[in-house]
RNA sequence: GCCGGAGUGGCGGAAUUGGUAGACGCAAGGGACUUAAAAUCCCUCGGGGCUUUGCUCCGUGCCGGUUCAAAUCCGGCCUCCGGCACCA
């Protein structure tokens, strides 16, 4: 590479893609990103969540592998063995959708995709080891899927029952919560219905006692984070108890945490989906219109039974109910109602006709009005032998003298439900079971395993799995009996996916096998950081939990938690445009303020999460096509620190390739002197100090939750001490390339490209990511002199520059005969004085 | 409604254990270089007041408290963002 001089300038200019495609090249072809082994070094582990392969990548992954990027090469430089892996959550309904719309294959969709965000990864300068790449629509990985699933099965942890989904008559499927939009369809509008479907489930409620203690456990995630999860599997201790059923040998369950409030019963109500419901409901259409409200919000509906429940505690017959409010799949799916003390229950109430009795009332008050229920605890009227007892008492006694009798025991209810993984749709793994006439439900023999997603399908506009319409798919030999049987159509929900991938990345591609335990896991797990977005905080978290908990008990690791470390990262946001009349605007639909459709002036600031919909998103394509990949990397970790959300500013991104043309300039204008400098000991000087000072703070900001943006901050800093540093002496060259080599050092995580460039460039042999991290000298850092700043009664009144470590006694003599000091204080009898070592003395007067 | 988080210059954000509020960057203004522009470099940059190269007062959402000292700790509010939401 030859360098011009022309009027006495170099015309060596920075060309990042230049630059980045050479630096990208060479990594690729030397192996740099292969997985460590060495023995005598520790190991670290660190993932960041991967993306559904949705076409393009989108600012919140350059975000979100930028951070996972900076951990990975600072910790290889650290001297650790890191596994830095790459995948793709590649099942999924978007790639259904393209084939209904465009009529792609979904697999070709897929790969099309994986195949064009690969190269926005590598061209992002991403250290992954893609030998390691896990991709989990091919066989070989979702094989283990429905492994797990025979597995789960085995142990009575799947399981297939009915319950209520949502379901799209149009498109003929089920849809997550999410995808229910105020009743409708996200797709179609369709209004959404409750339907009864055979679906298959994972028992995750076996182990919520122990998701949640071990919640406290998690010292490496954010407290909101571990909150969630607690708030999500939600436990609540309560009572349950038998109401008979005036004139018949049933009795009604039901749940109360408020077993204080019992004496207020009024009413009994049970869930439209209550057996009980169907049994005591004679006039089945009221009870199908029940039926369909159940679950929506909007109103409350209910039907009289015509029959009586008896109270328990003091023999009183009360009406029963059925009430769509009243959650089927939550405690007993029936309830007993205290209109009193419930708001819902006294919207019923009122809403029927019903009584209202008060058994509660606040301390030292006798009665409460009627206009709402009170809910808080307070002391017992009208409740018998408990009248007078204090709510948190009451709940135990009354709890106990049920117990005594027979009535009810004390139980434990979680919030959590076992989670439906059924789908009835196409690009997901097959569910491993043979549905046989003769033989009932019959697994899918481990050997027959995988049972592989056949691609030689049709996709009908309407929805709707085209498996099922798959004779050679569907029909099958029962491989108990022989006879002839029909196969599962369902396929899993993609979280069961996303639900263990982390072991796997732990060996090379396709050599996976869980028959035994396979030593990597032991080796790599847990995963020492994590990162991604909030978004997952519950689901994909808890599942992975979850999994993690199963293969343990399958005896796959000793492990309960596999993440260590979690950073969720925030948003990416960016300013929003909105004309009054055409809604959100794109940036260059906007003239001098005003909309250039319409002329109307344009409602600019609102920074909002960048989205397509909104108009503003920030296509990485062309950022890093016009700043380069280590700019964009470089703003998106400086913006704001990894955690928060972060506002995008093209000025901003503007300032940072600001930054990195000066590192280049700094090198390029004086590479004669800073080559001949090579080997030249640095001297001491103000530049060596800030060297070493910037090498702590970076260092102390990568490790104190990764602040990326004030690490950053500080190599400018130092960059800027460097362009005013004049050297005069051979010395001082070397103290100005000792500088200049440790700002590369320091950037090298943050922008590889760039630093491996100038790296190379001041005559050193790459890779710059095999030398070690710098390390500082805290003698070195250390200030000679320090500002001491002079306070008389907390203001501020004086600064002197003292040497650094003089006596307390001294500091207090030097402050004190400061002429101004001295005016201040004179005459004036001195109460204290505070002395900060190294900072501040402040004299109280 | 319940549970979290946040509020600091014109803007993004700093301030590690309570110890100089505003690091670093952006924007803005002024200057140098240039025929000119871009780029680059230098200077100023929270607000008010004054006897203006300095001095002084105010200032971290609002009100109060603790302390020699509060952006930071405590109590009470306000606003915004996120999660859950008929869970009995």
């Amino acid at each position: 590479m030859s360098v011009l001089l022309i009027g006495g300038l170099l015309e060596k200019k920075y060309n990042p893609e230049k630059v980045e495609l050479k630096w990208q090249k060479y990594w690729a072809e030397n192996n740099l990103h292969k997985t460590g082994s060495e023995p005598d070094k520790k190991k670290f582990y660190c993932l960041e969540m991967f993306p559904y392969p949705s076409g393009k990548i989108h600012m919140g992954h350059v975000r979100n592998y930028a951070i996972g990027d900076v951990i990975a090469r600072y910790k290889k430089m650290r001297g650790f063995n890191v596994l830095h892996p790459m995948g793709w959550d590649a099942f999924g309904l978007p790639a259904e959708n393209a084939a209904i719309n465009q009529g792609v294959h979904p697999a070709k969709w897929t790969y099309d995709n994986i195949d064009y965000m690969k190269n926005q990864l590598n061209r992002m300068g991403l250290s992954y080891d893609w030998e390691r790449e896990v991709l989990t629509c091919s066989p070989e990985y979702y094989k283990w899927n429905q492994w797990f699933f025979l597995k789960m099965y085995e142990k009575g942890l799947a399981y297939r029952k009915s319950s209520f989904v949502n379901w799209c008559p149009s498109c003929a499927t089920v849809l997550a919560n999410e995808q229910v939009i105020d009743s409708k369809c996200w797709r179609c509008d369709s209004i959404v219905v409750q339907k009864e479907l055979e679906q298959w489930f994972l028992k995750i409620t076996h182990y919520a006692e122990e998701l949640l203690q071990a919640c406290d456990s998690l010292k490496g995630w954010p407290e909101s984070v571990v909150l969630m999860q607690k708030n999500w599997i939600g436990k609540s201790e309560g009572l349950e108890t038998d109401f008979a059923i005036d004139g018949m040998d049933e009795k009604i369950r039901i749940f109360t945490t408020r077993a204080d409030t019992l004496f207020g019963a009024t009413f009994v109500c049970l869930a439209p989906g209550h057996e009980l419901s169907e049994k005591l409901v004679t006039d089945k259409e009221a009870l199908e219109k029940v039926k369909e409200h159940y679950g929506k919000m909007e109103q409350k509906v209910g039907l009289f039974t015509g029959h009586y429940a008896i109270n328990p505690v003091n023999g009183e017959k009360i009406p029963i109910y059925v009430a769509n409010f009243v959650l089927m799949e939550y405690g007993t799916g029936a309830i007993m109602s205290v209109p009193a003390h419930d708001q819902r229950d006294f919207d019923f109430a009122k809403q029927y006709g019903l009584p209202i009795k008060t058994v509660v009332v606040p301390e030292g008050k006798e009665k409460i009005s009627l206009d709402e229920a009170y809910e808080e605890d307070g002391v017992l009227v009208d409740s018998g032998e408990f009248t007078g007892l204090k709510s948190a008492e009451a709940r135990v006694a009354i709890a106990k003298s049920l117990e005594e009798k027979g009535l009810g025991k004390r139980v434990v209810n979680y919030r959590l439900r076992d989670w439906g993984i059924s789908r009835q749709r196409y690009w997901g793994t097959p569910i491993p079971i043979i549905y046989c006439d003769k033989c009932g439900t019959v697994p899918v023999p481990e050997a027959d395993l995988p049972v592989i997603l056949p691609e030689n399908v049709k996709f009908k506009g309407t929805g709707g799995s085209p498996l099922k319409e798959l004779e050679d798919f569907i029909n099958v030999n029962c491989p108990k009996c022989g006879g002839r049987a029909k196969r599962e159509t369902d396929t899993m929900d993609t979280f069961v996916d996303s639900s263990w991938y982390f072991f796997r990345y732990c060996m090379p591609k396709d050599d996976i096998d869980l028959t035994s335990r396979p030593p990597e896991f032991d080796y790599w797990m847990p995963v020492d950081q994590y990162i991604g977005g909030v978004e997952h905080a519950v689901l994909h978290l808890l599942y992975s939990r979850f999994f993690t908990r199963v293969m343990r008990d399958l005896g796959l690791t000793d492990l309960s938690e596999p993440f260590e470390n979690l950073l969720t990262q925030g948003m990416v946001c960016k300013e929003t445009l909105k004309c009054p009349e055409h809604g959100w605007l794109l940036p260059e639909e906007v003239k001098d303020g005003k909309c250039i459709k319409c002329g109307s002036a344009v409602e600019s600031g609102r920074v909002e999460k960048m989205s397509k919909s909104k108009k503003n998103v920030v296509d990485p394509d062309h950022l890093i096509n016009k700043y380069g990949a280590d700019t964009a990397r470089l703003f998106s970790l400086f913006a704001a620190p990894p955690e928060k959300d972060l506002e995008w500013s093209d000025k901003g991104v503007e300032g940072t390739y600001r930054f990195l043309h000066r590192v280049w300039n700094i090198v390029y204008q004086n590479l004669e002197k800073l080559k001949e400098a090579k080997g030249t000991e640095p001297d001491m000087n103000a530049l060596l100090r800030k060297t070493h000072q910037t090498i702590k703070r970076v260092t102390n900001d990568i490790e104190r939750e990764y602040h990326f943006n004030t690490a950053i901050a500080a190599m400018m800093e130092l960059v800027n001490e460097i362009s005013s540093f004049k050297p005069k002496s051979d010395k001082d060259w070397g103290t100005f390339r000792f500088a200049v080599e440790t700002v590369l050092l320091l950037l090298s995580p943050f922008s590889p490209h760039i630093a491996e460039e100038l790296w190379e460039t001041l005559g050193n042999s790459p890779s710059i990511f095999n030398k070690p991290w710098p390390s500082w000298d805290e003698e070195i850092a250390k200030e000679e002199e320090i500002e001491l700043v002079i306070q008389v009664n907390g203001k501020v009144r004086a600064k002197l520059m003292i040497p650094a470590g003089l006596p307390e006694e001294e500091i207090k003599q030097k402050a004190l005969n400061e002429p101004k000091i001295k005016a201040l204080t004179d005459e004036k009898p001195i109460k204290k004085i505070f002395v900060i070592r190294g900072r501040l003395l402040n004299i109280v007067i």
